[in-house]
DNA sequence: TTTTTCTTTCAATAAATATTGAAAGTTTAG
DNA sequence: CTAAACTTTCAATATTTATTGAAAGAAAAA
């Protein structure tokens, strides 16, 4: 396969990948045409490439930098911005565990907690359905948001070698 | 706080989380009345307690019962079909691992390969920084569907306990 | 300063996705 | 068999979400 087409290919599924884990597909395809780029890229180049207006391109480049997952850079001689992505892929799982973390495991941990206690008889079979299943969520939720703690503050090594162990 | 009013807020705060992950807020809703259910509710109850058409309940219950989340019961004396859900949450992530690895990850996986090998100069910039890219992709894809592999044919002791063991 | 280049905003619009409800289909009871 | 009870389907519709593009804003150059 030739390396345009490759790139094509990857931009479109990435997209489409995104999109099925509530991820703007847009967002998705810029992402991935920034990570496979060698060289930083312009907005009207984003545009260009994958067919968008300039305001679609500014808005999901903003959110992008909102996730940490691109930056800008100002190149000598050039007067517009340019960006770049993190191409590491552990380092992309990491920032993406912290700010799926921080904006959604977290809130949810408080909700559960909000409303794990219920008034009534606690030998109440409708009650103690409800309190059981909130609690078995609440508790994989806890153990999650430190498994991720690790995750996020682990160095590469760590990472690799506890998906190595994780197989044995 | 009241029962009905935490099942009510558990039942919306469920469907939005839902939402955000690519799930649509009907199915997820509607699992998580089943969830804190103690027992088995018709269609009808569905669509009474969701405030949802007849078609919407048929059709994502019938998804949730695809996905393996929620099972038919035959209630001895009534003609019509009652519903549950699978409670246990290690048994909830299991199948939820299972099915998004069949659906999404293992043909992502093959699509990564199929894209893998670009003709042209291995030192060339443009094409490294690709295959580079995918191949990182491409490793963490696999490693992940290994770890995933485990979880799904794994006991809830394994499961907890390598939970335990990735927090020490 | 004024002009030019580039970036940001956001109301209008388009596209994608979910929902309805009535009709057709199916199963069980009489 | 026929009627009643229940389930499924799907075209029409509504809702949600994403995108456009033109105007306003900002920064650098002239």
């Amino acid at each position: 396969m030739v390396l345009q087409e490759a790139k094509k290919e990857f931009i479109a599924a990435w997209g489409s990948f995104g999109s099925n884990w509530g991820i703007n597909r847009t967002m998705a395809q810029i992402h991935a045409l920034l990570m496979i780029s060698s060289e930083p890229i312009s907005a009207e180049e984003v545009m260009d490439n994958l067919h968008i207006s300039r305001g679609n391109a500014n808005m999901n480049l903003r959110e992008l930098i909102n996730w940490g997952l691109v930056n800008r850079t100002i190149l000598r001689g050039e007067r517009k911005e340019f960006f770049t992505a993190e191409k590491d892929i552990f380092k992309v799982t990491r920032i993406i565990a912290r700010e799926r973390k921080k904006r959604e495991l977290e809130p949810m941990l408080k909700f559960l907690e909000s409303i794990s206690h219920v008034e009534g008889d606690t030998n109440d079979k409708d009650i103690k359905t409800f309190t059981d299943t909130i609690a078995g969520i609440k508790k994989l939720g806890e153990q999650t948001d430190k498994s991720l703690d690790k995750l996020i503050k682990a160095e590469e090594n760590w990472f690799w070698g506890t998906m190595i162990k994780l197989l044995s």
